[in-house]
DNA sequence: TAGATTGTTAATCGATTAACAATC
DNA sequence: TAGATTGTTAATCGATTAACAATC
């Protein structure tokens, strides 16, 4: 079953929804108390969790670890993805210091940086390669999954040789739409830009609307 | 009138998109030609754009230029709105570095943090204050923005404080559903967890349909 | 059992797509 | 003028919401 980009984006958030509730030993929960939690409504909750299956129980509501297992098997996060990072400047080290891969479905594996001078040093406890090893390195060790975070221009090749080496998701910082033209790639373009002018743009109109009252 | 969330975050594609063309020298354009470019249709960029006035020239196109243009106008990316980070840790360093703010519509003001031995060390220009000035700052300057990069548990009081001082816009990082009250806050949510459980699922997702085929 | 809440079907709403007159 | 392409109205599609029988 195709499964929509507005169901997709919302697992996550009930995953962690659901991860909060168990941090306040909270076991059990119904659509309609989860729904005014996350802004959402108790149907499209329901309807969301039935495009996977019956995770709760007529009169009683959802037991919280238990749907919080289902839903972490059907976003595959216990299947640890080999990772590798490309660029270790200030946004690579970052993302390989302040992301949790091991609880997120990954494991990062290498990281790669052209820049010699950086080649041993240890980031988030992973050893910088020269990005010359890349390709023994992807036919030796074949990870699934590459985290792009370098200037935009070098992107493009690199993608290329990546999907040649086995590499087919891809996590994109390089601030522009990566288009992957192989079919079994998936890609998932993060923009912090877009996100800062969304804000720009929805603060003008709040301030707007606030102006009209 | 009120613009849906999904032509709010096509803003900043288009937006992008256009700067783009303008790299490469391209001055005109047709819905047709743009909608390929960004894998929309025509019709919906046509749309989206009668939601803010009449750019295009019939016959003709849009003149990339001018379009743009207005798209900076649509997002208030000219109204360089006074800025304050939270949290020069690891995720706020990197953010104030990597961040081109001027041209996204926001000035970098100040940058705060609790640890005292940061007080006075410059981050992409701007030095660290203590948290313990944030009252005194914020009555002073006015900041109409706060980028939160600090740990979870202390966002929430820290929101209120803010919110207290005037700050109304928030781009939050701190990996957790911020739910502002105050009518006039707005929130822009960044979660790169999210991101990557998105990705988890949307390569498993590939990987049945080719071992399907 | 009675009350509660799910799973699921039906109705509604809104976003996307198609069509076409207006016009450059 | 003829061709192209917009702006905009109408049709379609898909997502959200409402309703309710099933059932714990």
């Amino acid at each position: 079953m195709k499964i929509s980009d507005s169901v997709i984006r919302r697992l996550p958030r009930y995953y962690r929804q659901l991860g909060e509730l168990l941090l306040e030993d909270i076991h059990k929960i119904s659509s309609k108390e989860l729904a005014k939690k996350m802004s959402l409504t108790a149907s499209q909750i329901r309807q969301d969790f039935n495009n996977f299956g019956e995770f709760g129980q007529q009169g009683y509501g959802y037991n919280v670890d238990l749907l919080r297992q289902e839903i972490a098997k059907i976003l595959n996060l216990h299947e640890k993805k080999s990772t590798i990072l490309i660029g270790a400047g200030n946004l690579g080290t970052t993302i390989a210091a302040h992301i949790d891969f091991e609880s997120l479905g990954f494991h990062l594996s290498a990281i790669f940086d052209k820049n010699e001078k950086l080649t041993g040093t240890l980031v988030a406890g992973v050893p910088i390669t020269h990005t010359d090893q890349l390709k023994e390195f992807c036919e030796n060790n074949a990870p699934e999954a590459a985290i792009l975070c370098i200037p935009k221009d070098a992107s493009t090749e690199l993608v290329k040789n990546l999907t040649s080496y086995g590499v087919n998701s891809f996590w994109n910082f390089s601030a522009y739409d990566l288009h992957v033209d192989y079919p079994q790639a998936t890609v998932e373009n993060v923009y912090l830009g877009d996100s800062l002018m969304a804000l720009s743009f929805k603060t003008q109109q709040q301030d707007s609307k606030i102006n009209h009252n």
